[in-house]
DNA sequence: GAGACTTGTCGTGATACAGA
DNA sequence: TCTGTATCACGACAAGTCTC
């Protein structure tokens, strides 16, 4: 059991025990409306009371557009269906979004907080978030003006987030709603969170985007074409909140909700264009990874014909691809031939498996790889059992067995070998 | 008809990576 | 620096099919 988990597990029996407050709750010290002007913002009254938030508009007539054209384009191309697809298995039940209007409930969000490990000391001081409103972007972020104020911030933050039904992160799933999970029971508060589905935007990132994103920054980069400048780095952002204690000047922490709300608008544009490749199927793509990023999407939910037609087009995108070729699309087709192969023996059909099985070989690719160790061992199947081909299988397996690396594989296609070569002597005998 | 084989699924452990 | 997630590789197992 990891610190965390046994941490957990104590608040978790306090509170079922009806113990006070570890933090009893105490009047800030801070002027609040004078925080809150500073950062730009102002004091809204919350269930527990005033808390400063900051609020920021962009894209349509008003404020900045970092995305131009991309922010009105994101805005009309989130879809249920694009979200259902990101959202991945393991939420049960109706999804709640709706066709006519998907953006309904639909809430950004993303944290800084005063440090990473997410230990008792560790707090988020500006929760953010963001949603479309029109073709215009809304973020709004409440900021903690003193540690003795975060129970009436979470208080604040359950009520924002009592109107949405999901959320949206980037790499959420293992940081922003765990963390946020462990302040309302440290706080002995009731977390909202478990009710709202949760789109974590990374992993169908890395999918459509290539597996080297470099993060948010990177994929703004890379597929936004935008650079931030004067941006805040992540590591300086809990020294700053460390600086505004000590000094009581909040003026350092403009640059952290700057950087706060660009991550809310990039998400909200990437998650439009995530939904958008989604609706517009393997023809929208614009390269063989990319394609079969969005077959291993369709598949994960269960879309198996659209899964088969983005592993066709990643291979015919690649058709020139051979050893000799850029290592990157060589890689891709195989994986490519590969699921399609698995797709076609899932559905019964050997001959066509076989045919992708055969192509992935003729890559001429070492055959070092799982693809083509899977695919010497299913030739062998194959030539055995359903063409009745023992002399055709022997080749396989004997190309399968030099590969093998591991004692069960190995002992498996042992016994194919010795099988094989038993039946031919009984042959010619 | 018993045992061998194929196929798919599930659980486990290792690894990489993202967040401030 | 820590943690959760996804992915991959692997072994174990169950169900159905095939072979001798």
């Amino acid at each position: 059991m990891t610190d965390l988990s046994r941490l957990r597990d104590v608040l978790r029996g306090a509170k079922r025990s009806g113990a006070t407050p570890m933090l009893a709750p105490q009047t800030p010290s801070v002027d609040l409306e004078a925080f809150a002007a500073v950062l730009g913002g102002a004091l809204e009254d919350g269930p527990s009371g005033p808390c400063p938030v900051v609020r920021w508009w962009c894209g349509g007539d008003a404020g900045d557009a970092p995305y131009g054209d991309q922010l009105g384009a994101a805005s009309s191309t989130i879809s249920a269906a694009g979200l259902r697809a990101l959202c991945g298995s393991g939420h049960e039940g109706e999804p709640p979004w709706s066709d006519s209007d998907p953006r309904s409930g639909l809430l950004f969000f993303d944290l800084e907080t005063t440090g990473l490990s997410g230990g008792s000391g560790t707090v988020a001081f500006v929760v953010g978030f963001g949603c479309f409103v029109g073709s215009r972007f809304h973020v709004w972020q409440f900021v903690l003006p003193s540690f003795a104020t975060e129970r009436r911030l979470l208080a604040a933050v359950t009520a924002a987030v009592s109107r949405a039904h999901t959320l949206v992160t980037f790499n959420g799933k293992s940081f922003d709603v765990p963390f946020m999970e462990m302040r309302w029971l440290y706080q002995r508060l009731e977390t909202p969170l478990p009710a709202l589905r949760h789109v974590d935007l990374l992993h169908p990132a890395r999918r459509l985007w290539g597996p080297e994103t470099g993060g948010l920054g990177g994929l703004e980069h890379r597929v936004l074409g935008f650079r931030r400048d004067d941006d805040v780095p992540g590591f300086e952002i809990p020294a700053r909140y460390f600086d505004y204690l000590r000094s009581g000047n909040p003026r350092p922490l403009r640059g952290v909700l700057a950087h706060n709300q660009l991550d809310l608008v990039s998400l909200g544009v990437l998650t439009g264009m995530a939904c958008d490749l989604v609706d517009r199927g393997a023809l929208a793509t614009g390269s063989a990874r990319q394609s079969l990023g969005l077959g291993r999407l369709y598949a994960r939910g269960g879309r198996e014909a659209e899964a088969l037609g983005c592993y066709e087009r990643a291979v015919a995108l690649t058709s020139g691809a051979r050893r000799t070729s850029k290592v990157d699309a060589v890689a891709v087709r195989a994986e490519a031939l590969y699921r399609l192969a698995l797709a076609c023996r899932r559905q019964r059909r050997h001959s066509d498996a076989a045919r992708y099985w055969q192509t992935l070989i003729d890559l001429g690719r070492r055959p070092t790889g799982v693809f083509e160790r899977e695919a010497l061992r299913a030739l062998a199947v194959h030539h055995e059992h359903r063409l009745k081909d023992p002399e055709g299988a022997l080749t396989f397996a004997r190309r399968a067995y030099t590969v093998e690396y591991t004692a069960g594989r190995r002992r498996e296609v042992q016994r194919r070998l010795t099988r094989l070569e038993r039946r031919l002597a009984n042959e010619t005998n």
